[in-house]
RNA sequence: GCUCGGUUAGCUCAGUGGUAGAGCAUUGCAUUGACAUUGCAAGGGUCAGAGGUUCAAAUCCUCUACCGAGCACCA
């Protein structure tokens, strides 16, 4: 094998030469470079390999990565980079998205801070052409950091959601579904943002406890001056839009009320009293204000009722009532409070009363939403029964499988999609009305496809022929309806049989939060089954849910984000990789702890990461110092039992590992990881074969000892790799696993195991008793505080006959001076043993303890395997529990009894003779 | 209100019926030659509570409490 030197960047070098630390900067960058001028990220679609994709959920396109970001990527590259080496031709399709309402509030407000210009000033081409300057000066930057993160996407075929290919697609399914009549535009109730000035969907729409007053006034009936009507109200700045109160026709209280008649204050008007089986009999005083014009329910009361519609708020959430002066043009909220207390100077304020209640928010703007009627478009989710069959039926997997249940829930509970936004940076309506009549169609209560018939309006991808007589509808589209033809519009020019959709369409896994599972999830399912027919994926990933060290989402507005990529700069972004796929489990959240420390970032989670990628480092470090190049086969009868152990152990690793990512736990693949490579490999294996690697050793020795290693460490890279690919690829490198212009990640996992057909049973039996015997010996000097001395010596009374060869494996372990074998060893009474698989190995004390610390130690113990043995024997005389009981757990049981006999007379015995 | 999660060491969490685990933190000890981004050890648990099933429950069932999420909401 070749043979290189590790690291050369340090200033802090040890005597060889050789960085001390591993320095993940430079490498990191290195190697992503090395791998884009070797195009490694490309997804062939002409190969012959099967094919495996997945589409990137797209970021907004100026967007800022953050955590969230980071983990559900890194898992993406690990199930990409782990399918390419698994043999699969991989395409990981990468692209942004245009984010409609966050991008155009974004550039709104830069703008607005700039110039002082609001949009409109501008006019909507200018405003436009100032939108896309900004996202080619920022578009980039969460790609490059995704680029900084190791993603090996296919960067060639970067997506947007408004690429002119990408549009037309969203034109041809909008003017598809209008065909199939499942789109209409009508006057309907909808969330009205008044500080964005559009209409939402109802999944934009957060609902948040709110402290607010509940009013108690009342409305004197117009046939009994002096009688009045109690109603309670939360809202009286839109009194002026009643035009009713409502009660519960069973509401014996309000019989008599029904069908006369009370005064609405101001303006002021007579007004009907009805009956409504919506009103709550508990609820306040069980009579309700009818405000059509502002409220869901009240809207459809009133159609119910035939009531009229009385608007009197402004699309901006201001007062539109000239009728009432006092009110007229105020803000609602300020309105709210002269409204009360105008009610109160007109002595119809009965009492106010603080009221925890629930206001829905506008996801982006963040303030109280307005019901509001207006004109918009809207969508009758297509192949719905298809798309909850897909997931029941686990056609489509869920992971975590539960999100099935909640996704079900939604589907059968489905309301049409307002799907038209009152913006301008997005995909415009591809509608068109007639110039002469425009607009008495844009005002006509409801447009659907036999306008169209009509020949009044164009609905298609492109505009009419005659495009000087039509005027294009303004609105654009929600950018969840470009999003959900993601998986598909990505791959292909709209009406084009493409190779990437033959090969990689349906894609294998999409991996995203659960908060868009309703946003984009369940949409781009219907949209796949709608528009091509077929499901758009098979399996889809649900991540974890990020919080802080105390609990709480990341959110800007907390400051409770650290930047991952100050994070990558300090502990690489491979540390940074392995730490988030270690602590995020199945389904359940992660808390990511960091914290200021002197001025500096400080991430003790990802520590553990960073000194992981170290403590490969230096064991590749110290092989390197330990001799060079090998020759020759790797013999394997000819190889110690340490050799053969660790050997088993890699394939019961990677046997293992098939098994945690069948099931797509990667927090489990990490731990096996890390625990065979700290554990194992480190602490186990070389510390046993340390001495095979001394100047002094015997040249097969070491020769068989760096050829395990290198077996091992080189496959292990393979297995790691997709965790940590620059790490992996630096050391391969740099180790001789492979070859300059050679790539860790296009190297192909081998398909056999390292020991097949070999019989590693005896081999091991001998390595992990030893391993074993060390720690009981090591318990032992801790016990009486001998710890450190190495110079203790261990009387063995047993015949075990491989001791005598492995003693000096077994004093380098135990941090023992010398093994001395002889089975007819007679104790004297108070020797500590240590009970071990190869015996019992006696500790003669050189009179150097405290007896009387020994005595108390003693005692503690005598008590404690007193109680062990009770249990044991308890349980044995449980008949029971013997015929019931596995055979084997029984078993279990009498060895564990046996031992805790042997135990306690060795104590009693001991502790006879300190007291001698 | 409905539906799903969760509650295990100081902290973060594993643990699908058979001796309660890991990492971090704490404490003690160690250091010339892979690694202080290290090693060896120690202390620390009524597995939220109550009941049930079972020879046996952290684990299965029921209820309760608290925390979280989603959905629906009463003005």
């Amino acid at each position: 094998m070749l043979w290189h030197h590790v690291g050369l960047m340090s200033q802090d070098l040890d005597t060889a030469g050789l960085a001390k630390a591993y320095e993940p900067i430079s490498v990191e960058e290195k190697w992503y470079q090395a791998w884009i001028d070797g195009k490694c990220f490309a997804g062939d679609p002409s190969s012959e390999k099967d094919g495996y994709s997945i589409v990137i959920p797209p970021p907004n396109v100026t967007g800022i990565l953050h955590l969230g970001h980071v983990l559900n990527n890194t898992i993406q590259d690990v199930l990409a980079r782990r399918a390419r080496m698994q043999g699969k031709e991989v395409m990981w399709l990468p692209g942004t998205d245009h984010a409609g309402i966050a991008t155009q509030t974004k550039v709104e407000r830069e703008l607005k801070k700039a110039t002082g210009e609001s949009r409109r000033d501008m006019g909507r081409e200018a405003f436009l052409k100032k939108v896309w300057d900004w996202k080619d000066e920022h578009g980039g930057i969460i790609i490059k950091q995704l680029k900084r993160l190791g993603c090996s996407c296919d960067w060639d075929r970067e997506r947007f959601t408004m690429d002119e290919d990408y549009t037309h697609w969203v034109s041809h399914t909008f003017s598809d579904l209008f065909k199939k009549g499942m789109i209409y535009r009508g006057k309907r109730m909808v969330n009205w943002c008044p500080v964005s000035l559009t209409a939402l969907s109802d999944e934009e729409v957060i609902m948040k406890p709110q402290q607010s007053t509940l009013y108690f006034m009342k409305y004197e009936f117009v046939d009994a001056p002096g009688e009045y009507l109690e109603i309670s109200t939360t809202r009286p700045e839109t009194l002026m839009g009643d035009v009713a109160v409502a009660v519960n026709p069973k509401d014996e209280r309000f019989t008599k009320a029904i069908g006369r008649k009370v005064r609405r204050p101001f303006p002021e008007a007579e007004i009907p009293v009805i009956a409504d089986d919506h009103v709550d009999v508990e609820f306040g005083t069980g009579a309700l204000k009818i405000t059509p014009a502002h409220d869901k329910a009240d809207f459809e009361i009133g159609v119910r009722h035939d009531l009229e519609v009385i608007d009197c708020l402004t699309a901006d959430g201001k007062i539109n009532c000239e009728d009432v002066p006092e009110l007229h043009g105020l803000d609602r909220f300020a309105a709210r409070k002269i409204a009360a207390q105008m009610l109160e100077d007109k002595g119809l304020l009965i009492r106010a009363e603080d009221y925890a209640n629930n206001v829905g928010f506008s996801e982006r703007a963040d303030v109280p939403i307005e019901p509001r009627i207006s004109m918009q478009w809207f969508l009758r989710y297509p192949e719905v029964e298809r798309t909850a069959a897909a997931v029941e039926s686990n056609e489509i997997t869920f992971r975590p499988e539960r999100w099935s249940k909640t996704f079900a829930h939604w589907m059968s509970n489905i309301q049409d999609w307002c799907i038209s936004r009152q913006l301008w940076w997005g995909h415009q309506i591809p509608v068109w009305y007639r110039k002469d009549k425009s607009t008495e169609l844009q005002n006509a209560e409801s447009l659907d496809l036999a306008d169209m018939q009509s020949g009044d309006i164009h609905v298609g991808t492109e505009p009419p022929a005659d495009a000087e007589n039509w005027v294009r509808d303004e609105d654009v589209l929600d950018t969840w309806f470009s999003s959900w033809l993601w998986p598909f519009a990505t791959m292909a020019k709209q009406g084009e049989e493409s190779d990437l959709l033959k090969k990689f369409y349906p894609t294998t896994d999409l991996v995203t939060g659960p908060d868009i599972l309703f946003f984009w999830v369940a949409r781009m399912i219907m949209a796949g089954y709608s528009e091509r027919d077929e499901l758009p994926f098979k399996n889809v990933f649900f991540t974890s849910l990020i919080r802080d060290g105390k609990g709480r989402k990341m959110s800007k507005s907390l400051g409770n984000s650290p930047d991952p990529i100050e994070i990558m700069d300090k502990y690489g972004s491979d540390g940074l990789r392995f730490t988030l796929m270690r602590i995020a489990p199945l389904g359940g959240d992660i808390r990511f702890v960091s914290k200021e420390e002197e001025g500096e970032l400080v991430c003790p989670q990802v520590e553990e990461g960073r000194n992981f990628a170290n403590k490969i480092y230096n064991a590749c470090r110290f092989r390197q110092m330990s001799g060079g190049e090998t020759t020759g086969e790797l013999d394997v009868s000819a190889l110690k039992p340490y050799h053969i152990n660790l050997l088993a152990k890699l394939d019961a690793l990677e046997v293992n590992l098939d098994k945690a990512y069948a099931d797509y736990k990667f927090n489990e693949v990490c731990n096996l990881l890390y625990e065979f490579l700290w554990n194992e490999f480190c602490d186990l294996f070389l510390e046993a074969v340390k001495g095979d690697l001394k100047d002094t050793a015997a040249d097969a020795d070491r020769q068989a000892t760096l050829m395990v290693f290198d077996t091992v460490m080189s496959r292990y890279f393979l297995l790691l790799h997709p965790f940590m690919p620059h790490l992996t690829e630096e050391l391969s490198l740099r180790m001789g696993y492979i070859s300059e212009g050679e790539f860790v990640m296009q190297t192909q996992l081998p398909k056999d195991s390292v020991l097949a057909g070999y019989d590693p049973t005896e081999a091991q039996k001998v390595a992990q008793s030893i391993y074993d015997a060390a720690g009981r010996l090591r318990n032992v000097k801790a016990e009486y505080n001998v710890a450190t001395r190495r110079d203790v010596t261990f009387i063995a009374k047993t015949s075990v006959d491989y001791l005598e060869a492995e003693s000096p494996v077994l004093c380098q372990l135990a941090g023992a001076g010398e093994i001395q074998i002889d089975p007819n060893y007679e104790a004297p009474k108070g020797t500590p043993v240590a009970v071990t698989s190869v015996g019992e190995m006696y500790m003669p004390l050189a009179g150097l303890i405290d007896v009387e610390a020994e005595k108390a130690r003693l005692d503690k113990e005598i008590e404690k395997n007193a109680l062990e043995l009770k249990k044991s024997t308890n349980k044995l005389s449980n008949e029971k529990f013997v015929a019931n009981a596995k055979p084997e757990v029984v078993q279990v049981e009498r060895d564990r009894l046996a031992e805790w006999e042997a135990k306690a007379s060795q104590l009693a015995e001991m502790r006879a003779a300190l007291d001698a």
